[in-house]
DNA sequence: GTATAAAAGTTAGAATTCTAACTGTCAATA
DNA sequence: TATTGACAGTTAGAATTCTAACTTTTATAC
């Protein structure tokens, strides 16, 4: 006899990670942008000053660089980014944070931060700590 | 002066999720359907003794009933799977696998097997114990 | 130095999922 | 039993991400 189809593991990952985008999007629809835009922004945000370019934020995000263009295409022409060629390689695009954007980071965060908790809320010290590591153990695997 | 934003579980969640759904999604390919296809043509083929309904699947996977509507009515134009109005409702349909589907499902489940083993292959047999006992614990308050 | 290859980004078009509005059927109630 | 509301599913259209092909610029190799 067949050893018995089972994925536990890849299952919960699977619903996990589609419930968490969906708490995360409704945490911050108000403002008006999706979760994937809000982290992104935050991320560009805290790292404007290394300049980095669009490639780093389809490694960062495991999304394409089509992707990336098509996003930050949309995020440019609604005024809370802009990207300028630096002089030393036009080939790149350095990627700025404008004001507008810089209002709301706060609330992203905050609004995370309040996804984050949930995660973490049921859970002992003993268990986050060991889930952490394991994470980060299956992170680096995959 | 504020706490520093961080987010690690919920990060670690969104970045495992993702690569994961593309390790599925790549180990199906040849296959000629996606990862979601194929859970859902494994489900279906389980369950199709229970008189499941395209809501069933909605809940299950946690996608919008327009979502199911569209999934199902490719999988039918191509052959795996029929839906027949049951006499006793005429609102719902019940879904069943067809042979071309059934002979995919032994390829689908060793294909969703090996990422299984991805995940877990790096851990101690603690580790599994209690990543598994934190990720229900995790999907259930979510 | 020139040819070739790699890198960064864009475009076009496909696939998937979503929301909102809709149809048709069944259930509750008054 | 007639009305009203809930339920299952569908449609149209938007949003997001993908692949594949392409342009332009920079790096490598001969």
């Amino acid at each position: 006899m067949k050893p018995r189809k089972d994925t536990p593991y890849l299952d919960l990952f699977q619903i996990i990670g589609l419930k968490l985008k969906k708490r995360a999007d409704e945490s911050i629809k108000e403002l008006g942008l999706n979760a994937q835009q809000g982290k992104i922004i935050d991320y560009i945000y805290e790292n404007q000053d290394k300049n980095i370019i669009q490639k780093d934020l389809a490694d960062r995000f495991h999304v394409r660089g089509a992707s990336i263009t098509s996003m930050l295409q949309g995020l440019e022409k609604r005024g809370f980014i802009e990207r300028k060629i630096p002089a030393n390689n036009e080939r790149q695009k350095n990627i700025y944070v404008l004001p507008k954007a810089v209002e709301l980071i706060e609330a992203f965060n905050d609004s995370f931060q309040s996804v984050e908790d949930e995660i973490v809320q049921a859970l002992t010290a003993e268990e986050r700590r060991t889930l952490k590591e394991v994470l980060i153990k299956i992170n680096e695997r995959l």
